[in-house]
DNA sequence: TCTCTCCTTGACCATATGGTCAGGAAAAGA
DNA sequence: TCTTTTCCTGACCATATGGTCAAGGAGAGA
Protein backbone atom coordinates (compact mmCIF):
# COMPACT_ATOMS: atom_id res chain seq x y z
CA UNK A 1 0.00 0.00 0.00
CA UNK A 2 2.80 2.00 0.97
CA UNK A 3 5.54 2.69 -0.86
CA UNK A 4 8.90 2.12 0.85
CA UNK A 5 11.72 4.89 -0.86
CA UNK A 6 14.84 3.26 -1.46
CA UNK A 7 16.68 3.93 1.87
CA UNK A 8 19.02 7.06 1.90
CA UNK A 9 19.81 9.59 5.14
CA UNK A 10 16.86 12.11 2.67
CA UNK A 11 14.35 9.33 2.84
CA UNK A 12 15.33 7.85 6.30
CA UNK A 13 14.93 11.24 7.85
CA UNK A 14 11.78 11.88 6.55
CA UNK A 15 10.79 8.69 7.50
CA UNK A 16 11.61 8.73 11.23
CA UNK A 17 10.13 12.82 11.26
CA UNK A 18 6.90 11.66 9.96
CA UNK A 19 6.21 8.73 12.14
CA UNK A 20 7.97 10.73 14.94
CA UNK A 21 5.64 13.69 14.41
CA UNK A 22 2.77 11.27 13.85
CA UNK A 23 2.95 9.56 17.00
CA UNK A 24 3.26 12.71 19.35
CA UNK A 25 -0.13 13.96 17.30
CA UNK A 26 -2.00 10.89 17.72
CA UNK A 27 -1.08 11.15 22.19
CA UNK A 28 -1.79 15.24 21.48
CA UNK A 29 -5.35 14.31 19.40
CA UNK A 30 -6.30 11.90 21.47
CA UNK A 31 -5.92 14.26 25.12
CA UNK A 32 -7.04 16.81 23.93
CA UNK A 33 -9.61 16.19 21.24
CA UNK A 34 -8.59 18.14 17.41
CA UNK A 35 -9.92 21.15 18.70
CA UNK A 36 -7.94 21.48 21.97
CA UNK A 37 -4.61 20.34 20.25
CA UNK A 38 -2.15 22.74 19.33
CA UNK A 39 0.91 22.43 16.65
CA UNK A 40 3.04 23.74 19.55
CA UNK A 41 2.25 21.19 21.82
CA UNK A 42 2.25 18.41 18.88
CA UNK A 43 6.00 19.83 18.35
CA UNK A 44 6.89 19.95 21.75
CA UNK A 45 5.79 16.57 22.53
CA UNK A 46 7.85 15.37 18.97
CA UNK A 47 11.26 17.51 20.31
CA UNK A 48 10.71 19.67 17.14
CA UNK A 49 10.28 23.11 16.22
CA UNK A 50 6.58 24.17 14.95
CA UNK A 51 7.78 25.25 12.17
CA UNK A 52 9.17 21.75 11.00
CA UNK A 53 5.45 19.96 11.44
CA UNK A 54 4.39 22.56 9.24
CA UNK A 55 7.34 21.60 6.66
CA UNK A 56 5.88 17.82 6.66
CA UNK A 57 2.36 18.49 6.63
CA UNK A 58 0.97 21.69 5.39
CA UNK A 59 -1.62 21.67 7.86
CA UNK A 60 -3.30 20.77 11.00
CA UNK A 61 -6.52 19.30 9.41
CA UNK A 62 -3.67 17.27 6.76
CA UNK A 63 -1.71 16.04 9.74
CA UNK A 64 -4.80 14.55 11.71
CA UNK A 65 -6.43 13.40 9.08
CA UNK A 66 -3.08 11.38 8.16
CA UNK A 67 -3.20 9.55 12.01
CA UNK A 68 -7.11 9.31 11.43
CA UNK A 69 -6.46 7.10 8.76
CA UNK A 70 -3.58 4.89 10.53
CA UNK A 71 -5.96 3.79 12.80
CA UNK A 72 -8.90 2.94 10.21
CA UNK A 73 -5.89 0.83 8.61
CA UNK A 74 -5.32 -1.21 12.32
CA UNK A 75 -9.27 -0.93 12.95
CA UNK A 76 -9.75 -2.44 9.91
CA UNK A 77 -6.81 -4.86 10.01
CA UNK A 78 -8.29 -6.43 13.35
CA UNK A 79 -10.83 -8.29 11.27
CA UNK A 80 -8.62 -10.46 9.33
CA UNK A 81 -8.36 -12.87 12.65
CA UNK A 82 -12.47 -13.30 11.59
CA UNK A 83 -12.16 -14.48 8.65
CA UNK A 84 -10.40 -17.49 8.78
CA UNK A 85 -12.77 -19.10 10.63
CA UNK A 86 -15.37 -21.09 10.02
CA UNK A 87 -16.93 -21.13 13.59
CA UNK A 88 -18.21 -18.16 15.13
CA UNK A 89 -16.44 -19.84 19.14
CA UNK A 90 -13.20 -19.38 16.82
CA UNK A 91 -13.67 -16.36 14.44
CA UNK A 92 -15.68 -14.14 17.01
CA UNK A 93 -13.53 -15.27 19.47
CA UNK A 94 -10.19 -14.50 17.89
CA UNK A 95 -11.71 -10.94 16.54
CA UNK A 96 -12.84 -9.84 20.15
CA UNK A 97 -8.71 -10.78 21.30
CA UNK A 98 -7.35 -8.77 18.46
CA UNK A 99 -10.02 -6.06 19.16
CA UNK A 100 -8.90 -6.15 22.72
CA UNK A 101 -4.76 -6.24 21.51
CA UNK A 102 -5.31 -2.99 20.08
CA UNK A 103 -7.36 -1.19 22.44
CA UNK A 104 -4.41 -1.93 25.05
CA UNK A 105 -1.65 -1.42 22.63
CA UNK A 106 -2.98 1.88 20.78
CA UNK A 107 -5.69 3.56 23.11
CA UNK A 108 -4.49 6.48 21.86
CA UNK A 109 -5.51 5.65 18.22
CA UNK A 110 -8.76 4.23 19.41
CA UNK A 111 -9.59 8.01 20.88
CA UNK A 112 -8.72 9.65 18.17
CA UNK A 113 -10.69 7.16 16.01
CA UNK A 114 -13.94 7.53 18.61
CA UNK A 115 -13.35 11.14 18.99
CA UNK A 116 -13.57 11.78 15.00
CA UNK A 117 -16.84 9.46 14.77
CA UNK A 118 -18.32 11.02 17.85
CA UNK A 119 -17.84 14.76 15.74
CA UNK A 120 -19.25 13.26 12.50
CA UNK A 121 -16.97 12.12 10.81
CA UNK A 122 -15.59 15.20 9.40
CA UNK A 123 -12.55 14.27 7.80
CA UNK A 124 -13.37 9.77 7.15
CA UNK A 125 -16.80 9.93 6.22
CA UNK A 126 -16.29 8.88 3.38
CA UNK A 127 -14.27 5.87 4.38
CA UNK A 128 -17.80 5.30 6.68
CA UNK A 129 -19.71 5.07 3.39
CA UNK A 130 -17.05 3.26 1.63
CA UNK A 131 -14.71 0.72 2.96
CA UNK A 132 -16.42 0.17 6.35
CA UNK A 133 -20.15 0.00 4.97
CA UNK A 134 -18.49 -3.24 2.89
CA UNK A 135 -16.46 -4.69 5.94
CA UNK A 136 -19.76 -4.35 7.63
CA UNK A 137 -21.78 -6.05 4.99
CA UNK A 138 -19.34 -8.74 4.34
CA UNK A 139 -19.32 -9.64 8.32
CA UNK A 140 -23.01 -9.60 8.66
CA UNK A 141 -23.23 -11.98 6.08
CA UNK A 142 -20.62 -14.01 7.54
CA UNK A 143 -22.52 -14.28 10.58
CA UNK A 144 -25.72 -14.76 9.15
CA UNK A 145 -24.19 -18.13 7.24
CA UNK A 146 -23.11 -19.33 11.00
CA UNK A 147 -26.32 -18.51 11.90
CA UNK A 148 -27.87 -20.55 8.86
CA UNK A 149 -25.68 -23.42 9.54
CA UNK A 150 -27.20 -23.32 12.75
CA UNK A 151 -23.69 -22.80 14.63
CA UNK A 152 -25.05 -19.59 16.78
CA UNK A 153 -27.95 -18.22 17.93
CA UNK A 154 -29.85 -16.01 15.66
CA UNK A 155 -29.02 -12.91 16.63
CA UNK A 156 -29.10 -9.56 14.48
CA UNK A 157 -25.55 -9.50 12.83
CA UNK A 158 -25.49 -5.77 12.47
CA UNK A 159 -25.87 -5.41 16.55
CA UNK A 160 -23.69 -7.83 17.11
CA UNK A 161 -21.28 -5.84 15.31
CA UNK A 162 -21.88 -3.15 17.36
CA UNK A 163 -21.14 -4.87 20.74
CA UNK A 164 -18.23 -6.16 19.54
CA UNK A 165 -16.62 -2.73 18.72
CA UNK A 166 -18.39 -1.06 21.87
CA UNK A 167 -17.14 -3.42 24.25
CA UNK A 168 -13.93 -4.00 22.62
CA UNK A 169 -12.76 -0.02 22.32
CA UNK A 170 -14.63 0.80 25.68
CA UNK A 171 -11.30 -0.54 27.25
CA UNK A 172 -9.29 2.23 25.43
CA UNK A 173 -11.64 4.92 24.95
CA UNK A 174 -12.87 4.77 28.30
CA UNK A 175 -9.18 3.27 30.09
CA UNK A 176 -9.46 6.11 32.30
CA UNK A 177 -12.65 5.76 34.02
CA UNK A 178 -11.15 1.87 34.22
CA UNK A 179 -8.10 2.82 35.38
CA UNK A 180 -9.91 5.20 38.40
CA UNK A 181 -11.99 2.53 39.08
CA UNK A 182 -8.94 0.31 39.54
CA UNK A 183 -7.88 2.29 42.23
CA UNK A 184 -5.88 4.35 40.13
CA UNK A 185 -3.72 1.56 38.30
CA UNK A 186 -3.77 0.56 35.15
CA UNK A 187 -5.07 -2.98 34.60
CA UNK A 188 -1.86 -5.28 34.54
CA UNK A 189 -1.03 -8.05 32.72
CA UNK A 190 -3.45 -10.75 34.98
CA UNK A 191 -6.19 -8.05 34.53
CA UNK A 192 -6.18 -7.54 30.56
CA UNK A 193 -6.22 -11.23 30.23
CA UNK A 194 -9.39 -11.24 32.77
CA UNK A 195 -11.07 -8.18 30.26
CA UNK A 196 -10.78 -10.66 27.57
CA UNK A 197 -12.04 -13.41 28.87
CA UNK A 198 -14.77 -11.87 30.50
CA UNK A 199 -15.83 -10.35 27.28
CA UNK A 200 -15.03 -13.51 25.17
CA UNK A 201 -17.02 -15.65 27.89
CA UNK A 202 -19.96 -13.38 28.07
CA UNK A 203 -20.85 -12.43 24.02
CA UNK A 204 -19.95 -16.01 23.11
CA UNK A 205 -22.00 -17.20 25.54
CA UNK A 206 -24.84 -14.60 24.32
CA UNK A 207 -24.56 -15.84 20.78
CA UNK A 208 -25.07 -19.36 21.64
CA UNK A 209 -21.50 -19.88 20.50
CA UNK A 210 -19.96 -21.06 23.69
CA UNK B 1 -31.04 18.49 45.12
CA UNK B 2 -31.40 21.88 42.91
CA UNK B 3 -33.35 24.50 45.27
CA UNK B 4 -36.49 26.09 43.14
CA UNK B 5 -36.66 29.90 44.18
CA UNK B 6 -40.11 31.26 44.25
CA UNK B 7 -41.42 32.19 40.62
CA UNK B 8 -40.90 35.74 39.81
CA UNK B 9 -40.49 37.70 36.41
CA UNK B 10 -36.63 37.61 37.25
CA UNK B 11 -36.15 33.76 38.57
CA UNK B 12 -37.94 32.81 35.49
CA UNK B 13 -35.73 34.93 33.10
CA UNK B 14 -32.82 33.28 34.77
CA UNK B 15 -33.83 30.25 34.76
CA UNK B 16 -34.83 29.79 31.08
CA UNK B 17 -31.89 31.23 29.85
CA UNK B 18 -29.66 29.49 31.93
CA UNK B 19 -31.32 26.11 30.30
CA UNK B 20 -31.32 27.51 26.98
CA UNK B 21 -27.54 28.32 27.24
CA UNK B 22 -26.89 24.78 28.77
CA UNK B 23 -28.81 22.89 25.84
CA UNK B 24 -27.19 25.05 23.78
CA UNK B 25 -23.93 24.33 25.22
CA UNK B 26 -24.58 20.44 25.57
CA UNK B 27 -24.85 20.43 21.53
CA UNK B 28 -21.86 22.62 21.09
CA UNK B 29 -19.76 20.79 22.91
CA UNK B 30 -20.98 17.47 21.77
CA UNK B 31 -20.27 18.21 18.21
CA UNK B 32 -16.59 20.45 18.36
CA UNK B 33 -15.48 18.86 21.68
CA UNK B 34 -14.89 21.56 24.61
CA UNK B 35 -11.74 23.02 22.49
CA UNK B 36 -13.57 23.36 19.62
CA UNK B 37 -16.80 24.71 20.61
CA UNK B 38 -16.97 28.55 21.13
CA UNK B 39 -18.66 30.47 23.34
CA UNK B 40 -19.63 32.58 20.15
CA UNK B 41 -21.21 29.35 18.48
CA UNK B 42 -22.87 28.62 21.82
CA UNK B 43 -24.47 31.94 21.90
CA UNK B 44 -25.51 31.46 18.22
CA UNK B 45 -27.67 28.55 18.93
CA UNK B 46 -28.68 29.90 21.70
CA UNK B 47 -29.68 32.88 20.54
CA UNK B 48 -28.32 35.25 23.02
CA UNK B 49 -25.60 37.55 22.64
CA UNK B 50 -22.31 36.44 23.80
CA UNK B 51 -21.81 38.80 27.20
CA UNK B 52 -24.98 37.45 28.01
CA UNK B 53 -23.14 33.88 28.31
CA UNK B 54 -20.71 35.29 30.44
CA UNK B 55 -23.23 37.05 32.76
CA UNK B 56 -25.21 33.81 33.47
CA UNK B 57 -21.45 31.55 33.52
CA UNK B 58 -18.48 33.60 34.14
CA UNK B 59 -16.43 31.17 32.13
CA UNK B 60 -15.91 28.08 29.37
CA UNK B 61 -15.06 26.04 32.06
CA UNK B 62 -17.68 27.05 34.26
CA UNK B 63 -20.21 26.39 31.84
CA UNK B 64 -18.62 23.01 30.49
CA UNK B 65 -18.28 21.86 33.90
CA UNK B 66 -22.11 22.44 34.65
CA UNK B 67 -23.06 20.77 31.29
CA UNK B 68 -21.22 17.60 32.44
CA UNK B 69 -22.77 17.70 36.29
CA UNK B 70 -26.41 17.48 34.77
CA UNK B 71 -24.87 14.63 31.87
CA UNK B 72 -23.63 12.24 35.25
CA UNK B 73 -26.42 13.18 37.09
CA UNK B 74 -28.97 11.49 34.62
CA UNK B 75 -26.56 9.03 34.31
CA UNK B 76 -26.49 7.87 37.45
CA UNK B 77 -30.02 8.02 37.60
CA UNK B 78 -30.39 4.98 35.37
CA UNK B 79 -29.43 2.92 37.92
CA UNK B 80 -32.67 3.09 40.17
CA UNK B 81 -33.90 0.86 37.23
CA UNK B 82 -31.86 -1.79 38.41
CA UNK B 83 -32.11 -1.91 42.02
CA UNK B 84 -35.93 -2.93 43.13
CA UNK B 85 -35.28 -5.81 41.04
CA UNK B 86 -34.22 -9.07 42.80
CA UNK B 87 -33.69 -10.98 39.49
CA UNK B 88 -30.88 -9.90 36.73
CA UNK B 89 -32.89 -10.59 33.95
CA UNK B 90 -35.66 -7.75 35.57
CA UNK B 91 -32.82 -5.56 37.05
CA UNK B 92 -30.58 -5.82 34.25
CA UNK B 93 -32.96 -5.86 31.50
CA UNK B 94 -34.55 -2.48 32.87
CA UNK B 95 -31.38 -0.94 33.27
CA UNK B 96 -30.26 -1.66 29.64
CA UNK B 97 -33.56 -0.19 28.74
CA UNK B 98 -32.77 2.91 30.98
CA UNK B 99 -29.47 3.20 29.65
CA UNK B 100 -30.94 2.77 25.89
CA UNK B 101 -33.31 5.20 26.14
CA UNK B 102 -30.84 7.89 27.40
CA UNK B 103 -28.83 7.27 24.72
CA UNK B 104 -31.56 8.01 22.75
CA UNK B 105 -32.95 10.62 24.38
CA UNK B 106 -29.53 12.73 25.36
CA UNK B 107 -26.92 11.58 22.95
CA UNK B 108 -25.30 15.25 23.00
CA UNK B 109 -25.22 14.57 26.73
CA UNK B 110 -23.54 10.76 25.93
CA UNK B 111 -20.85 12.44 23.72
CA UNK B 112 -19.86 15.20 26.14
CA UNK B 113 -19.48 12.57 28.98
CA UNK B 114 -17.38 10.09 26.54
CA UNK B 115 -15.73 12.94 25.73
CA UNK B 116 -15.12 13.89 29.00
CA UNK B 117 -13.85 10.71 30.07
CA UNK B 118 -11.94 10.27 27.43
CA UNK B 119 -9.52 13.52 28.16
CA UNK B 120 -9.42 12.23 31.54
CA UNK B 121 -11.91 13.23 32.96
CA UNK B 122 -10.57 16.52 33.96
CA UNK B 123 -13.65 18.28 35.74
CA UNK B 124 -14.99 15.23 36.69
CA UNK B 125 -12.33 13.10 38.26
CA UNK B 126 -13.53 13.67 42.01
CA UNK B 127 -16.81 12.32 40.83
CA UNK B 128 -15.49 9.06 39.45
CA UNK B 129 -13.69 8.67 42.67
CA UNK B 130 -16.71 9.19 44.88
CA UNK B 131 -19.86 8.96 43.75
CA UNK B 132 -19.28 6.35 40.77
CA UNK B 133 -16.98 4.01 42.77
CA UNK B 134 -19.41 3.66 44.94
CA UNK B 135 -22.13 3.39 42.65
CA UNK B 136 -20.05 0.60 41.41
CA UNK B 137 -19.16 -1.03 43.96
CA UNK B 138 -22.97 -1.07 45.49
CA UNK B 139 -24.03 -2.76 41.49
CA UNK B 140 -21.24 -4.84 41.52
CA UNK B 141 -22.46 -6.72 44.92
CA UNK B 142 -25.52 -7.06 43.70
CA UNK B 143 -24.75 -8.91 40.76
CA UNK B 144 -22.33 -10.91 43.30
CA UNK B 145 -25.00 -11.48 44.95
CA UNK B 146 -27.24 -12.38 42.04
CA UNK B 147 -24.53 -14.85 41.17
CA UNK B 148 -24.13 -16.26 44.47
CA UNK B 149 -28.11 -17.13 44.94
CA UNK B 150 -27.46 -19.05 41.10
CA UNK B 151 -29.60 -16.49 39.28
CA UNK B 152 -26.84 -16.33 37.11
CA UNK B 153 -23.63 -17.57 35.88
CA UNK B 154 -20.59 -16.88 37.54
CA UNK B 155 -19.19 -13.54 35.69
CA UNK B 156 -16.96 -10.44 36.86
CA UNK B 157 -19.43 -8.17 37.92
CA UNK B 158 -17.16 -5.24 37.04
CA UNK B 159 -16.74 -6.37 33.77
CA UNK B 160 -20.28 -6.84 33.29
CA UNK B 161 -21.04 -3.39 34.13
CA UNK B 162 -17.73 -2.42 31.66
CA UNK B 163 -20.41 -3.90 28.97
CA UNK B 164 -23.64 -2.86 29.74
CA UNK B 165 -21.83 1.00 29.54
CA UNK B 166 -20.46 0.16 26.59
CA UNK B 167 -23.18 -1.44 24.63
CA UNK B 168 -25.81 0.76 25.60
CA UNK B 169 -23.67 4.38 25.04
CA UNK B 170 -22.29 2.88 22.07
CA UNK B 171 -25.91 3.91 19.80
CA UNK B 172 -25.12 7.38 21.09
CA UNK B 173 -21.58 8.03 20.88
CA UNK B 174 -21.64 6.53 17.55
CA UNK B 175 -24.18 7.02 16.72
CA UNK B 176 -23.13 8.67 13.61
CA UNK B 177 -21.46 5.81 12.17
CA UNK B 178 -24.64 3.94 13.06
CA UNK B 179 -26.48 6.48 10.96
CA UNK B 180 -24.23 6.03 8.27
CA UNK B 181 -24.44 2.54 8.31
CA UNK B 182 -27.96 2.47 8.45
CA UNK B 183 -27.94 4.26 4.57
CA UNK B 184 -27.55 7.68 6.45
CA UNK B 185 -31.05 7.67 8.22
CA UNK B 186 -31.67 7.54 12.20
CA UNK B 187 -32.58 4.50 13.53
CA UNK B 188 -36.46 4.60 13.56
CA UNK B 189 -38.68 2.74 16.45
CA UNK B 190 -38.84 0.01 14.95
CA UNK B 191 -34.73 0.24 14.74
CA UNK B 192 -34.19 1.40 18.35
CA UNK B 193 -36.71 -1.65 19.27
CA UNK B 194 -34.77 -4.05 17.81
CA UNK B 195 -31.42 -2.62 19.02
CA UNK B 196 -32.62 -2.85 22.20
CA UNK B 197 -34.22 -6.48 22.47
CA UNK B 198 -30.59 -7.26 20.62
CA UNK B 199 -28.82 -5.99 23.18
CA UNK B 200 -30.78 -7.42 26.01
CA UNK B 201 -31.20 -10.57 24.77
CA UNK B 202 -27.33 -11.15 24.18
CA UNK B 203 -26.15 -10.44 27.39
CA UNK B 204 -28.89 -11.58 29.45
CA UNK B 205 -27.92 -14.87 27.60
CA UNK B 206 -24.84 -13.74 27.95
CA UNK B 207 -24.64 -13.92 31.87
CA UNK B 208 -27.23 -17.22 32.16
CA UNK B 209 -29.79 -14.73 33.15
CA UNK B 210 -32.37 -15.24 29.94
C1' DT C 1 34.70 20.83 -5.18
C1' DC C 2 30.51 22.83 -6.95
C1' DT C 3 25.68 22.84 -7.50
C1' DC C 4 21.18 21.56 -6.60
C1' DT C 5 17.72 19.93 -3.84
C1' DC C 6 15.85 19.10 0.50
C1' DC C 7 15.65 20.02 5.43
C1' DT C 8 15.52 23.29 9.52
C1' DT C 9 13.99 27.11 12.20
C1' DG C 10 13.53 31.81 14.48
C1' DA C 11 10.86 35.59 13.64
C1' DC C 12 6.75 37.21 12.13
C1' DC C 13 1.62 37.95 10.90
C1' DA C 14 -3.45 37.83 10.66
C1' DT C 15 -7.09 36.14 12.93
C1' DA C 16 -10.07 34.05 16.31
C1' DT C 17 -11.27 33.60 20.89
C1' DG C 18 -12.16 34.01 25.91
C1' DG C 19 -13.17 37.43 28.66
C1' DT C 20 -14.18 42.53 30.32
C1' DC C 21 -16.75 46.68 31.01
C1' DA C 22 -19.55 50.64 31.01
C1' DG C 23 -23.81 52.19 30.35
C1' DG C 24 -28.58 51.46 29.50
C1' DA C 25 -33.17 48.75 30.06
C1' DA C 26 -36.27 46.41 32.84
C1' DA C 27 -38.12 44.39 37.06
C1' DA C 28 -38.75 44.71 42.22
C1' DG C 29 -39.37 46.99 46.19
C1' DA C 30 -40.63 51.19 49.10
C1' DT D 1 -43.12 57.67 41.79
C1' DC D 2 -38.36 56.95 43.20
C1' DT D 3 -34.64 53.85 44.26
C1' DT D 4 -32.35 49.69 44.03
C1' DT D 5 -31.19 45.54 42.11
C1' DT D 6 -30.83 42.56 38.30
C1' DC D 7 -30.41 41.85 33.47
C1' DC D 8 -28.67 42.98 28.84
C1' DT D 9 -25.27 44.00 25.21
C1' DG D 10 -22.12 46.49 21.82
C1' DA D 11 -17.59 47.64 21.84
C1' DC D 12 -13.26 46.54 23.27
C1' DC D 13 -8.80 44.07 24.78
C1' DA D 14 -5.02 40.74 25.51
C1' DT D 15 -3.59 36.54 24.13
C1' DA D 16 -3.03 32.23 21.76
C1' DT D 17 -2.91 29.92 17.61
C1' DG D 18 -2.45 28.27 12.77
C1' DG D 19 0.26 29.32 9.34
C1' DT D 20 4.19 31.90 6.52
C1' DC D 21 8.73 33.07 5.08
C1' DA D 22 13.39 34.00 4.30
C1' DA D 23 17.78 32.61 5.20
C1' DG D 24 20.89 29.18 6.46
C1' DG D 25 22.50 24.18 6.87
C1' DA D 26 23.08 19.52 5.26
C1' DG D 27 22.91 15.42 1.79
C1' DA D 28 23.25 13.97 -2.91
C1' DG D 29 24.86 13.96 -7.43
C1' DA D 30 28.38 15.50 -11.00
Amino acid sequence: MTDTPRPSKRNEIRAQNETLILQAAEKVFAEAGFGGATMQLIADVAGLPKANLHYYFATKEELYRRVVQNIFEIWLHAADSMDGADDPAEGIGAYIEAKMEISRRHPNGSKVWASEVMHGAPVIQDYLETTLRDWTRGRAALIQRWIDEGKMAPVDPEHLLYMLWATTQHYADFGHQIETLNGGRPLDDLQWQAAKDSVKSMILRGIGAA
